[in-house]
DNA sequence: GTATTTGTTGTTGC
DNA sequence: TGCAACAACAAATA
C-alpha cells in the first residue's frame, strides 16, 4: 500500500515502539528478494547489540539509524508493512526482516517482495538516501520545477508523470488520482498541454494532498493513529475509487476506471474533462 | 484458469 | 539521445 503517508505511518510504528531500545536479535529470511544487493550477514552483525537511535521518512522510503554508524533503508514496495508485535511473536512466512528488542518484535512483512532493505556503514547517511528528490512539502518543490518537468514530459499523460519519483517523490497511484481529481484535470491530458493556470493548480494540489495525507494517515506530531486510513474523510476520492458503481463525492456522478499510463486510474468525468476549459 | 493489486526497473522502439 | 510504453518481478485474492 505504501505511498508517502503510509510509509510515515509505518515508520512511526517502529519508532514509537522501539526508539532508544537495544537490538537483541536480527532475524532474516535468507535469499529473500527484499535483500537484493545487500550484505545480510554484515547487516546482522552491525545491528546486534546496537540501539535503534533514530529514523525518518523521505517520499516512500524509511531510513533507520542504529548506533552511530549503521544505516538501514526500507522501501515497502507494493505490499510491505512494518509492525510492532509482542516480544513472544514468532515470525511467519512473509516476515523477512525481524528485530527483537526486550518489549517488542519489530516486523517487516512483504508478501510480494517488491520492497527492499538496504544497509550502509558510515558517519553520514548513504548516497541512496541523500539522492532522493526534494520532498513535495519543501521549498525546493517549486512551481517552476514542476512546469519545467511537465515540458520535458510533454507527450506523456499527466497521470503517468505524477507517478515519476524523480519529480513527485512519494506520490503513488491513489495520491495521483486524488490530486488530479481535486485539480479537475483529466488523467489522460498530456503533460505538455496544461495551461500555466492548470499547472499552478496541479502544483498546489500536490502540496495539499501530501500535507492532508500525512496529517490524516500518519497523524500530526507524535500522534500515531491506531489503524491505517481510519481518519480519511468520505469526501476524498480515496474511498470511492474501488467501489463498483462508485460516485464522485463532489458531483455525485458516476466514476470511471480505466488504465492510464499502465495503472488503473479512477476519475470523475463530470469534473475532469479532456479538453482544456 | 483469468485478472487484479497504493511500485520500480530493464528493454524496446520511436 | 531522450522519451514513452510495456513486460517482468511475486503472491494473494476475487
Amino acid at each position: 500500500m505504501p505511498e508517502l503517508a503510509e510509509a510515515e505511518f509505518f515508520r512511526k510504528r517502529w519508532h514509537c515502539a522501539a526508539r532508544g531500545k537495544m537490538i537483541r536479535a536480527v532475524l532474516t529470511h535468507d535469499g529473500a528478494k527484499i535483500f537484493r544487493g545487500t550484505d545480510v550477514p554484515a547487516l546482522q552483525r552491525a545491528l546486534r547489540g546496537q540501539r535503534f537511535a533514530w529514523s525518518e521518512t523521505k517520499a516512500k522510503q524509511i531510513l533507520l539509524r542504529f548506533g552511530d554508524h549503521a544505516w538501514v533503508g526500507v522501501h515497502l514496495g507494493m505490499s510491505g508493512e512494518l509492525r510492532a508485535e509482542p516480544a513472544c511473536y514468532e515470525p511467519r512466512k512473509h516476515d523477512h526482516f525481524v528485530l527483537k528488542i526486550a518489549e517488542h518484535t519489530l516486523v517487516f512483512s512483504d508478501p510480494r517482495m517488491f520492497g527492499r532493505v538496504q544497509f550502509h556503514r558510515g558517519a553520514v547517511p548513504p548516497p541512496w538516501w541523500t539522492k532522493i528528490a526534494p520532498e513535495i512539502r519543501s521549498d525546493a518543490f517549486t512551481l517552476e520545477a514542476v512546469a519545467a518537468f511537465l515540458r520535458r514530459r510533454a507527450r506523456a499523460p499527466i497521470k503517468a508523470v505524477l507517478l515519476m519519483q524523480e519529480r513527485f517523490p512519494g506520490i503513488g497511484n491513489w495520491m495521483a488520482d486524488e490530486i488530479l481529481w481535486r485539480a479537475a484535470l483529466h488523467p489522460r491530458r498530456l503533460a505538455g498541454s496544461l495551461t500555466p493556470a492548470e499547472t499552478k493548480t496541479l502544483w498546489r494540489e500536490c502540496h495539499r494532498v501530501a500535507r492532508l495525507a500525512l496529517d490524516t494517515i500518519a497523524g500530526k506530531g507524535n500522534y500515531l493513529p491506531p489503524d491505517l486510513n481510519t481518519h480519511i474523510p468520505r469526501s476524498w476520492l480515496f474511498w470511492h475509487r474501488w467501489e463498483d458503481g462508485g460516485r464522485c463525492p463532489r458531483t455525485k456522478r458516476r466514476l470511471v476506471r480505466e488504465k492510464v499510463g499502465g495503472r488503473t486510474t479512477c476519475w470523475s468525468p463530470a469534473r475532469q474533462k479532456l479538453s482544456p476549459r
